[in-house]
DNA sequence: CGCCGCTGCAAAGATTCCGTAAAGACGTGC
DNA sequence: GCACGTCTTTACGGAATCTTTGCAGCGGCG
């Protein structure tokens, strides 16, 4: 129940991570490899995953996806740097939060807290989709595709990344800053112009028609992708 | 809940404005002081205030001040005259609204109405909400649109921020300077000419007619939007 | 009535922002 | 090294937005 497991291969970090989280007077557990974390949880289903996306044997991000397929427990993704472009697949596929290295004890803790809260919620009901549809178009996290009117349009990671931020929440603005943030992470929260750039890249790839949502802007303030019904 | 709290050192008015009030269902308290005003909005929490500017003992915006470092109680000013300064002052520091002596019945009690209904919206959980509807006008914030009868009004940032300020308090008095601080900034507050120029802009945008709330003005104070019910 | 402050509105100018293309930088695999 | 895909950077025309300005209308007031 409030127990953790650990996924690092780096001994010392798990010592650490160990010591601090028990100190809290939490259970930890730890393992070294993919391979044993998706193992511990089918059998013990520990209370909040604790998981570094730089694994030996497994990618961090398979790893989130088959712990996915079997559990809703909260996972929280431990990334090498800010820029991993990693992380936001691996919170698109269901991880909870993330921390980057090197972090504070106080910081991974209140992280840990958080999940523990939000994990008595996600029982009930609302789970985390695994696929976006709005008109023809298509993505689906776990195959990491994108589909328009069932053909497949091939994206780089960064549009991907892009378009599917904005898939989540079809017809809401999601701003600059927010994309930013979370696509190339918290200190390009203003070099808008990647932005205008991979914009212009997901209108040419995903086209336009009927049934196909389209990219649009809000002049100054962010993006949206909304499905139009033309008078 | 639904009681008023009258503070006015004219005892005929006083009288006036309880027998008023009463007729309309509601359930009237009356003090001649600041002190007591204070006094009773902390010990009965009443649901909305008629606070006289010009009190014996303590000056009418010092009593708003006070009443609202406690409560978020609505509060509808009264004052003297129309070129009464204090009035923008006590708008300025949380006051919802405020009337001119002489004033009518009708005018008072579609005031304390107004508030009252604010009242219920804060009260109910919803602190900030994401959503604002006034009639057919709906702000969404989480989304950032406005629609007029579920149609989509496209809307500049700029015009998005102001609709939205006047949206939060239906009915009740924004002033020029707490606009103009919010969405250009504390340096621009005196600077009215960008809101004629907004609010010809806004009412262009959103129309008129039953059901769509109208952007009046109160000269030299401020803005407000009220649904109104052509007789 | 004339003055004055405030407003609504339109139009033009200034500024910021966007879309697009194109070229350089970088890493990966051959 | 070379080819390739991706990301980053830059530049510029055009669009959208913001700011400024001018003028007419309205109401209060002497």
């Amino acid at each position: 129940m409030s127990d953790v497991l650990v996924v690092d291969d780096d001994a010392s970090i798990r010592k650490t991570v160990s010591v601090g989280l028990t100190a809290r007077n939490l259970t930890v557990r730890t393992v070294s490899t993919g391979q044993d974390a998706i193992k511990d949880v089918k059998d013990n289903e520990p209370g909040v995953v604790v998981l570094d996306l730089g694994l030996p044997d497994i990618d961090g991000v398979d790893v989130v996806r088959e712990i996915r397929s079997v559990s809703a427990v909260p996972i929280i993704v431990l990334s090498a740097d800010g820029s991993d472009s990693r992380k936001v697949l691996a919170l698109e596929l269901g991880a909870d939060d993330y921390v980057t290295k090197p972090f504070s004890m106080v910081e991974l803790v209140a992280r840990v807290r958080v999940a523990m809260r939000h994990r008595e919620r996600i029982g009930t009901g609302e789970e985390v989709p695994m696929k976006y549809s709005i008109g023809n178009l298509v993505i689906d996290l776990s195959e990491h595709t994108c589909t328009v009117a069932d053909k497949i349009v091939e994206l780089t990671p960064k549009e991907f990344e892009v378009l599917a931020m904005l898939a989540a929440r079809p017809g809401s603005l999601v701003t600059h800053r927010a994309l930013l943030k979370r696509v190339w992470g918290n200190e390009y929260s203003s070099e808008t112009h990647y932005l205008r750039v991979y914009a212009s890249h997901i209108r040419k790839k995903i086209g336009e028609g009927p049934g196909i949502p389209a990219l649009r802007v809000e002049s100054g303030v962010g993006y949206r992708l909304v499905l139009e019904n033309e008078d």
